[in-house]
DNA sequence: TCAGATGTTGACCGATCGGTCAGTTACCGT
DNA sequence: ACGGTAACTGACCGATCGGTCAACATCTGA
């Protein structure tokens, strides 16, 4: 509605699209229908605006860390851990995006050094880290991320329906984490 | 050896690790140890580093191309195609990274167009297009890319051997995939 | 020995970048 | 009616961008 929180979805959109480093805050600017300046007015720097378009993401994944140790117990509380997962990522689709296309490129970035830590606090809260393990979680993350951040195309062009892709996406990626809670049993 | 080579490899980093335009030619020039002017010798511009820097991972994945229908058939054919797969994204690693992270925003360079239609061709070989098969196939290719494009951060910080690294990852898509083949048994 | 490629470079170009600033407009409580 | 503040903008800044070019070094085959 307002003219920053405006910014904030346009800034979103197009550092999703075309990375951080490829986009301009002209570019921001134009698709908001705004001035250069008037950016600047309601954010201090580019920086700044790809702070407030990632925090609502970050917020969210914090909230949901603290249930992350259920992924090491019983099946039904990891499935309800996924389904939050799953939906955290659907809502935060073009944010999550970011996160894994350019956490690599953003890391001097404060706000993604801060979404990297949690993340690694997630994979940290795992029984055990064998290599299994490791390789089935992150094949996991990065798939579900990469799924969802690439609807439209890629293998994916006639995407389905929303509430379609997250029961197959839970019960996929319930099925690929299964084993890293059989070894605790 | 030859400055060309080095120039390949050194934007084959930075492309990578920064971005592609995150990355100045001033950049690789400096990593490789030349001039920025030495850099556009070499290459036109640095769209065709970026080509050049690719290709070998393009032709790697043409070449793999024709093998695609495996994954439809025997369960051994599915291990084979999977064992060629995943050697190729090991091999190319940093070209399969910056073609996971970066081929959105650079769709309109036509050697990542390329590439896409490449894997558009072997997302299309599957037997059937049910939601569930597009998620594993999507899940399997971005986790799998992620993953290695990733090794070093995010959970997988105590890099395990590559040998390791190649039998679980072949083992644990052969798993995921497994039920696209099922359905056609 | 020397003419001609081949390689390399510093200086330079116009364009665009992120960011600053003075000035203008629009609104709002008194 | 009006003073103040929030919103917005065009013009401008230094820096860096991708790319060009003329000059210079190095090597090679005749």
């Amino acid at each position: 509605m307002t003219t920053a929180s405006e910014l904030r979805d346009a800034a979103l959109e197009e550092f999703a699209s075309a990375g951080y480093t490829g986009t301009s805050i002209q570019a921001i600017a134009d698709r908001a229908g705004v001035s250069k300046a008037s950016v600047l007015y309601h954010y201090a720097s580019k920086e700044t605006l790809l702070d407030a378009a990632l925090s609502p993401a970050i917020d969210a994944i914090a909230q949901i860390l603290p249930g992350t140790a259920m992924l090491a117990r019983t099946p039904v509380e990891q499935r309800e851990f996924l389904e939050g997962f799953v939906d955290l990522l659907m809502q935060h689709r073009l944010a999550a995006q970011i996160f894994i296309t350019q956490s690599g490129a953003l890391v001097d970035v404060p706000v993604v050094a801060r979404a990297q830590e949690l993340i690694q606090q997630i994979a940290d809260a795992r029984p055990q880290r064998s290599v299994d393990d490791q390789v089935r979680f992150a094949v996991a993350l990065g798939g579900a991320a990469y799924l969802l951040a690439q609807t439209g195309h890629l293998g994916v062009d006639d995407a389905p329906a929303d509430d379609v892709l997250r029961d197959s996406l839970i019960r996929i990626l319930g099925e690929l984490l299964a084993p890293v809670v059989a070894t605790r049993a």
